[in-house]
DNA sequence: ATATTTAAAGATATTTTTGTCTTTATTTAA
DNA sequence: TTAAATAAAGACAAAAATATCTTTAAATAT
C-alpha cells in the first residue's frame, strides 16, 4: 500500500503532533526512536516533510522538528503524498497509462470505489484527531 | 498498491481468460506481447501462477499457458495472493508487528474499512466476468 | 570567539524488485 | 530419431528502495 518511507513519514508525524504544545521541538533521535525507524533514513524523511511544509525544523541546541500550522488541518493524504506521491489517490490498478473512464482497464470500476474510498479517508483523518487517540492510550505507535 | 509482478500478473491472467474457450494454448510471446511486458520477467510470474495451480502450462509446440479449472471460480484475490502474498488483506497499514484490534495502531479502523472493502472486492471479482468485459470491448488490456 | 548541538546535504552501501540471458527439460512433428 | 518449439530453471544484471556514513551549515550557550 505505502512504501516504508511513507510508513515511517506518518508515524513520525504523529507523534510529533502528539507532544505537548507548549513542549520542547522533537529531535531526530527522539523521533527515530519513539517510531523505532532507522534514524538516518528518518532524517531524509523529515527534510522532505519540512520541503513541504507539514513540519519545521530548527538547527542547532533545542533544535529539532515541529508540526508546521495547525495539526488539524494536515492530513493523512497530505503526508502520504509528500512522500509516495499521489499515483495511489489517481493510478490505475493495474498500471496501464491509459486508463480513465473512458476506455477503463479491466478492473478500473471496481477499484474506482475502493479508491474513493481510500482518498476520502486519507482526506478527512486530520493528525490531530489520531494523536489525540494515541494520547489518551486508545492506539499505539510501535510494539 | 500491488507490485508489478502482480500487475503482469492480474493482466496476464485476465488475457488468457478472454481467450476463445476451445482455442489454443497462449505462449509466452502472445501473452507478453498482448499485455505489454517484459518476456523474460512474465515468464518468471507465469511459473509462479503455475505453481499455485492458477494456470496450467504445457512445453513443445502448441504448448503455452491455459487457466486451470473454471475462471469463474479464480478471483483477484487469489492472483495477488500467489504473488505478493497476503499482507495486502491483513497487513497493518503503517508496517507496525504487533498491530490488531486489541493493539491497535493509530489508523487501524480507519484503514480497516478500506482494507475489508478492498478484500471483499478482490474476493468477489472473478476472471470470467473480468474476461467478458474485455471480450465485449467494454474494458482494455492495454493503452 | 569557541565549543557544542542539532539538522541539511551529499556520497556511499545494501537490499529488494525488476528485468535479462543462458542452459536444460519436455513435447510434438516430421 | 532428430529437429523444432516451447516452458522451466538458474545465473546474472540493472534499477529502485532502503539504509548508512561523512561533511557542512546553522543555532545556542558558554
Amino acid at each position: 500500500m505505502f512504501s516504508k518511507a511513507c510508513k515511517y513519514a506518518i508515524n513520525a508525524m504523529i507523534y510529533v503532533a502528539s507532544l505537548p504544545e507548549n513542549g520542547q521541538r522533537a529531535g531526530l533521535k527522539e523521533i527515530a526512536k519513539a517510531i523505532n525507524s532507522p534514524e538516518a533514513f528518518t532524517a531524509k524523511i523529515l527534510q522532505q516533510l519540512v520541503r513541504d511544509e507539514l513540519l519545521n525544523s530548527a538547527k542547532g541546541p533545542h533544535g529539532g522538528f515541529e508540526i508546521q500550522g495547525n495539526p488539524n488541518t494536515i492530513t493523512i493524504a497530505q503526508i502520504v503524498g509528500s512522500i509516495d506521491g499521489d499515483m495511489i489517490f489517481t493510478g490505475c490498478a493495474l498500471g496501464l497509462e491509459k486508463c480513465s473512464e473512458d476506455h477503463p482497464c479491466p478492473v478500473h470500476h471496481k477499484f474506482k470505489a475502493v479508491r474513493d474510498h481510500l482518498t476520502g479517508m486519507m482526506l478527512t483523518t486530520n493528525l490531530k484527531d489520531i494523536a489525540t487517540r494515541v494520547n489518551d492510550g486508545i492506539s499505539f505507535l510501535k510494539y
